[in-house]
DNA sequence: CTAAATCCTATCCATTCGTATAGGATCCGC
DNA sequence: GCGGATCCTATACGAATGGATAGGATTTAG
């Protein structure tokens, strides 16, 4: 069983290669980052699961996640994440990947999750997924009304009122509203200060 | 020899206790959030030195460090993180905490430190304060001129143009022709984009 | 049912932002 | 010294944003 751990925390990679290895006798190999993972792939193939850090140098988030999928000697993909939210953690299952870990479980989960990852299953905590269709119970969201919340969503990733008007089908003027009424709730004095609190929250 | 490491990542603490206690043969206590880091402290005192995630549930950046260092229990203090650029660290390092830790050291590096620290030394990597006065060897931010960071830096502080021209006393006119190069360079498509990405990249 | 609360829609207007364009200053390599 | 590159300054204008205000629809509490 070879494993391939790329994260730019050298501390995590220490972790994850002692546990995996003495514990569970895998074979491990590491990356600090997303082209050396690449590299690895290439030259040393195959491995039965990659696993990714989501925020490393060189990988784009989902785009890094696409590029290792489609490699010959990357079996299964996996996402390891300290700051990820639910959404994320969604996108990547969507993307058809083995797993999504967030740094916050324990390191024996973690090698269970590794185990039950490389015989094929889909793995992810489930306490990170539940909560219905709707929001998590943030803080700081549960002040938010759920239009509020989704106009809140389209200000992190930059889009006009306009852009969001047509996304959320409705008009541009209620966006405004919106945008303005949760300037209030969450203490944004405009629509940058608002993403970046959203974002230090964890939120989306 | 008594260490508290209080981080939300279970995988950290898990990794930080097996290293200390059998390395180093120190005692440790741990805490998943700030607050139960506090009580830890005010129960079961006293800490010869105190771990602290920037980014954890109920710390407030800088705001959690002075609260700790106010703390009794507490001797020394020092903060860990995955995602602080060198901004932070100095600022970290300036409100007299015991050390700064990036989660990119290595495990090894890591327990030296804490050693080095618990001997009453601060601690941070040196490649990490390194880059005299000007702006750190990012990827993203070797792109930018140093006005253009500047601006930046204005930006993902959610402030108005005519706000980063006072502060870099500059007119605002100039400051919109770096922010509209700047958006060039890093490919956001407006303010809250740049701010957003910069954000993402672990600048400021 | 009535009243309050919440949400969607809308208009008006001042401010800010984003872009184009251009001249002048400074520093560099040749 | 003389381009050439880079940076600072500036003007002008259309587009987007932020704030005030108000009416109608829907839901919820009493």
């Amino acid at each position: 069983m070879r494993i391939l751990i790329a994260d730019d925390h050298d501390l995590l990679r220490d972790t994850l290669v002692l546990y995996l290895e003495t514990e569970s006798g895998m074979e491990t190999e590491t990356a600090a980052t997303f082209p050396e993972a690449l590299e690895a792939v290439r030259k040393n193939p195959p491995f039965d699961l990659v696993l990714l850090d989501f925020s490393m140098p060189g990988m784009n988030g989902l785009q890094g996640l696409e590029i290792m999928s489609a490699e010959e000697g990357a079996q299964r993909v996996a996402i390891i994440s300290g700051t990820a939210s639910r959404d994320v953690a969604e996108q990547v299952l969507a993307s058809g990947a083995a797993g999504f870990l967030p740094k916050t479980l324990s390191a024996k989960s973690l090698v269970n999750a590794v185990r039950f990852m490389s015989m094929g299953e889909q793995y992810a905590p489930l306490d990170f997924l539940r909560g219905g269709e709707d929001r998590p119970a943030h803080p700081l969201a549960e002040k938010l009304s759920q239009r509020e919340y989704e106009v809140l969503e389209g200000l992190t990733q930059g889009k006009s009122n306009k852009e969001i008007a047509r996304d959320l089908d409705i008009r541009e003027p209620t966006v405004k509203l919106h945008v303005k009424t949760l300037y209030r709730k969450i203490g944004a004095a405009n629509r940058t200060q608002a993403a970046m609190i959203a974002k230090d929250e964890g939120l989306f």
